[in-house]
DNA sequence: GTCTATATAAGGATAGAC
DNA sequence: GTCTATCCTTATATAGAC
């Protein structure tokens, strides 16, 4: 419950930092019910009560975590800028996802454990920074459309759906791996360019003929 | 690890079929691990050794579950025709999906719980039948784009689309819940009008000026 | 077929030596 | 700070009465 706040040594806060990257490989590839203690200490090279004299329970762990990586989690949908032309901007927001999902499948696996169980680990200050966030971005898109710069799209719809395509790569990673086996990782390139071409067909606006 | 497959009174069906249905509700929520037989015996009204008289282990329940869903869980895609328009019938499997995720949203999040933590209990045998499901289909669409009937997208990755895309309601539902909120279930009605016009604005051939 | 009681194991957390 | 040993709760599964 309480976080551990108080000063630290250089070596403190590397077998802490060891024990969290840890706890992210084990959290995110079991869920929260599924990791045990015996997981993440082995991960992290060290015995078990060790672990827990960084930390004070699992639950602390898994907390911490999720507190360290919500903000560079939302970072991208944060980026998306009034700037430039509105289906270009949208498009690097698809981009930055999918790259997201492609550096950073542990962290994307490790929330969507969290949401598919109903997130109840995930206190009201997380979903509800969320909401504020999509509304401010969704109002932004919504202006986008009414002045002919979007085709005329539900911006919360569209933003679910670029969370859900972009986050396909790294949530179901196991099942696109074997529908499209050999490859390595040559599936990120043709997912982009398949976004890329689904979402700009879908935002660009009717306009007079431009092709 | 052996199905209790011999002949069985209606009482026992019955009771199978409520094991069943409470294992699906509890294992969705919480996941394999994170569900336990008391949840599910508490859930079907049964006390945990009679729930273990009609089942060998809590896996064999999870089992019998899985291998009892898959067939209506790929019955879309594989209802998926070359008869009609191109982008009719894909858009008629997108509602289709959509549909799914609004009736058996349980179901849905049972696979995703499972294959976010890597399918450690989907044997080869289904993860296999569905790549070769999804090697035909996607050989069907790549010669409709061949013919011109359909805008050139690769197949694989549309066909994950449309799974991200439409098992998100199910799959992520507190989220979508918390962010569009008080409506009740009127996102779907949204949701369906949203992906028509996304899939259909990317589908629809260049083709010879049909505005 | 269904229950109470219980065996047994796994896992989170603590005690206390070093 | 780190470890071994251990406590204690939870959870799967079984025994055996009814």
């Amino acid at each position: 419950m309480m976080g551990q706040d108080r000063p630290r040594t250089r070596i403190q806060e590397k077998n802490r930092a060891t024990i969290l990257d840890a706890a992210l490989e084990v959290f995110s590839q079991h869920g929260f019910r599924g990791a045990t203690l015996d997981q993440i200490a082995r991960a992290a090279g060290l015995s078990k009560p060790n672990v827990l004299y960084y930390f004070p329970s699992k639950e602390a762990i898994h907390a911490t975590l999720v507190d360290g990586l919500i903000h560079d989690w939302i970072e991208p949908l944060r980026a998306l800028g009034p700037e430039g032309d509105p289906v270009e901007e949208i498009l690097a927001y698809v981009r930055r996802k999918l790259e997201m999902s492609r550096t950073m499948p542990r962290e994307s696996r490790l929330f969507a454990n969290e949401i598919v169980q109903g997130a109840p680990r995930l206190g009201p200050e997380i979903t509800g920074a969320f909401k504020v966030l999509v509304d401010e971005k969704a109002a932004m898109i919504r202006g986008w459309e009414e002045a002919g710069r979007l085709a005329p799209l539900d911006p919360y719809h569209l933003i679910f759906s670029i969370w859900a395509t972009t986050q396909h790569y790294a949530d179901f990673d196991v099942q696109v791996r074997s529908i499209l086996e050999p490859k390595g990782d040559v599936h990120f390139a043709e997912a982009e360019a398949f976004l890329t071409a689904l979402y700009r067909a879908a935002l660009t606006p009717p306009g007079p003929a431009t092709g």
